[in-house]
Order: structure tokens, then sequence, then C-alpha cells
DNA sequence: GCCAACGTTGGC
DNA sequence: GCCAACGTTGGC
């Protein structure tokens, strides 16, 4: 079961509108890269990621769970653009932020650390355990 | 709002 | 196939 991060600018998609949806979820369209595309790819039913707000916020708010495997981007005619359906799980009883990230020596190798601007990432069993742990809220 | 870092594009 | 130019992302 691998973990995964998802990236949203709050504004124009925040983790409210998110859990707006309910359980039928919402695709997470826009996506135009291929690094972040593979990662899609590669998400099964029922695998979990945390919801990132980027450029403001800068925190982890909460945790979704595929509830599509990649299709087609129904927002491009482009083929080569697919994506999953997310849906909110539950919200972290205690954001964690990017600070409090980079300070976790034990956050060194996070992704969102060394490669900020990949906006769907692997996460690993450890770092989900210990984000968690950070959050106050059960994995 | 700025700008560094990164990814993509396209001329050669 | 290289690499300069350009566009976008995201932390600050």
């Amino acid at each position: 079961m691998a973990y995964w991060l998802f990236k949203s600018e709050p504004d124009v998609w925040g983790w409210d509108a998110q859990v707006a949806k309910g359980d039928a979820g919402e695709q997470w369209d826009g996506v135009r890269n291929y690094q972040a595309r593979n990662n899609m790819r590669a998400m099964k039913l029922g695998e979990k990621g945390f919801f990132y707000h980027s450029r403001s916020g800068l925190e982890i708010v909460g945790i979704v769970e595929v509830c599509a495997e990649a299709h087609p981007d129904s927002t491009t005619d482009d083929d080569r653009w697919e994506c999953v359906d997310v849906k909110a799980v539950r919200p972290f009883a205690k954001p964690v932020t990017l600070e409090a990230i980079k300070a976790d020596p034990r956050l060194k190798g996070m992704v969102l650390v060394n490669n900020s601007r990949l906006s769907v990432q692997p996460v690993s069993d450890t770092e989900w355990q210990i984000i968690c742990d950070l959050g106050e809220t059960k994995p």
C-alpha cells in the first residue's frame, strides 16, 4: 500500500472544496507534468494521500483516498494527461506545516522538501507515520 | 509580488 | 541531440 501527497493552491481548489464533494470525490485534474501523471497512474483504489495547501497555507491539512484509478483527464482533449479521483477522508487535528516538516531531521528525504515543484508525490510509509503523528491524526 | 528552480519547447 | 529561451510553480 503506497502513500501519496497531493498539492493544491487553496484559492483554486482547497480542502473545504474537497470535503464538499463528499464520498463521490472529484477528479484530480489539471496535472500537466509527466512525473506527477506517472505517480497517479501508479495509484491503486483505496490508497491514501496527504492534501497539501501550496502557495498560501503551506501545510498538510487532511487525508484523501483514491476512489477511482487513473482515467483520461476530462478537462483536456490531449490524451497524454490522466487523473485519479480522490475523496476527503479526514482533516488533520493539527495541520503539519512545511516549516515543521523541514525542521524534522527524519523528514529530510521527503520529495516535498527536495522537489517542491512536483505536484503529485510519493510518500514513504515512515514519512506517512511521522506526519500523522505530528498532526495528531490517525493514519 | 518577486524570483529561483524546474520543465518544456523549438531552432539549429 | 543540444541548449537557449520561455513559461510555470511555489516558497518567501
